[in-house]
DNA sequence: GGCCGAAAATGAGTGTACTCATTAATGAGT
DNA sequence: ACTCATTAATGAGTACACTCATTTTCGGCC
């Protein structure tokens, strides 16, 4: 059960003895079932114990892979994030016009949140409120830093923005970028607060990008009137 | 069941009974036992057995009045943040520039907020994500559907406002509200996320207020080059 | 193959928020 | 003053996330 390799192939991705591999699988099952039982029913109503059962594992080994419940979900729905990011940064480019660009980089999340809706506001939830040191919440802020830079250098990118102070221009950038992530998060919890119940989420959403991009480009000194 | 009142008194003020007495008493001690011991250990070193010793009830009789400890949480913070909603009212009069008048309108929450950072930080995840159906919960948003209003009014009070369309401006005021909130949720939620370890984060929200301020004035129609 | 230290897995145990069947208190009617 | 229906209070019980002392498994070494 040695696994050769006499070709130089990363080792990362070739297990190495049988404690490793077990590890490894370990992981995938309970991943998978972590996944399966928050889609299927959601977080509130499923348990850790079926979890493990499910993930074929003893109780307690599932907190050796993720350090709480709240864990277990942000390990799954980074997934989720990561993926929507992507497709947002694919499809900004496709837009000359920012507000256009910053708005199809953000409705890939909502889009991802209107699938399993309570769960989605439990990880926005744990995400931006939990526990400080625990590592999947850590994966996932990392993922939302990433989400505000794509946003952010959008912005920088944009024409009007030439010759304006770099200091100023990323300052103004980011503040933008964190604003639209704010106003994605208040959206996203709407299933909770029940406050605004917006016919159409992602029309709302696209006016508040545009009037914080507009906010953007009113901050900058140079007052170059393009468009 | 009759209410009678020989002045014309509110019968809110005017406890009819033993029973209603004892309730409201009870209800007080609650209500302090829950601040006094948030306040000193914070949310997650309490436990609702020392709340109810505290308050010299049984450990059953909490839950009927408030139907959780998030809910304890909410009934106690609601009052500091309706503290601070008047206060930011009161200021915002003081200043005839509108960012100057929204900035003072939010500081005051802000400013609550720095004397419990990681207690706040439960109590902003309580309201915006916790369980759709409760009472303090619902309390506590219409205290920020509340300040939404106020920030929205004062926008549309602003002179280059005139003349435009009320749908319009309305729209775009409140979606200004709204994203000021959100900011100021994640500014909240900081001591958390650890992400941006702002020096001054009262300067950081003036900063983004200025922007999302701009952005409604850049988004009216009329373009009144006011300023 | 057999031994041993290290690492992983286990599941009974623990703390705690919350429930609910039972008991106590209240006040309206007589 | 007494009865009695209604409502509040109680605290032992329950469910569940999480811990940790013990057991099992692994893999390097002879």
């Amino acid at each position: 059960m040695t696994v050769r390799l006499d070709h130089g192939i990363l080792a990362s991705d070739a297990p190495k003895g049988r404690r490793e591999r077990s590890m490894l699988d370990k992981r995938r099952r309970i991943f998978e079932a972590a996944a399966v039982l928050f889609a299927e029913r959601g977080y509130d109503e499923v348990n850790t114990q079926e979890i493990a059962e499910r993930a074929d594992v003893a109780a307690g080994t599932l907190f050796r892979y993720a350090s709480s419940k709240a864990e277990l979900l942000l390990m799954v729905y980074n997934r989720e994030l990561r993926r929507a990011i992507d497709l947002g940064v694919r499809a900004a480019v496709e837009h000359p016009d920012p507000v256009d660009a910053v708005d199809a980089l953000v409705q890939p999340v909502l889009a991802g949140a209107s699938r399993n809706p309570f769960t989605t506001v439990a990880y926005q939830r744990e995400l931006l409120f939990g526990p400080a040191t625990e590592q999947y919440r850590a994966a996932g802020l990392a993922l939302v830093a990433e989400l505000e830079q794509a946003i952010a250098s959008r912005l920088t990118a944009a024409p009007e923005a030439s010759g304006v102070d770099d200091v100023v221009l990323w300052r103004e950038a980011h503040r933008a970028a964190r604003t639209v992530f704010a106003t994605l998060s208040l959206l996203l919890a709407e299933p909770s607060t029940g406050a605004h119940p917006e016919a159409d989420p992602s029309a709302e959403l696209r006016g508040q990008v545009a009037q914080i991009v507009r906010g953007f480009r009113a901050m900058l000194p140079s007052p170059s009137r393009a468009d």
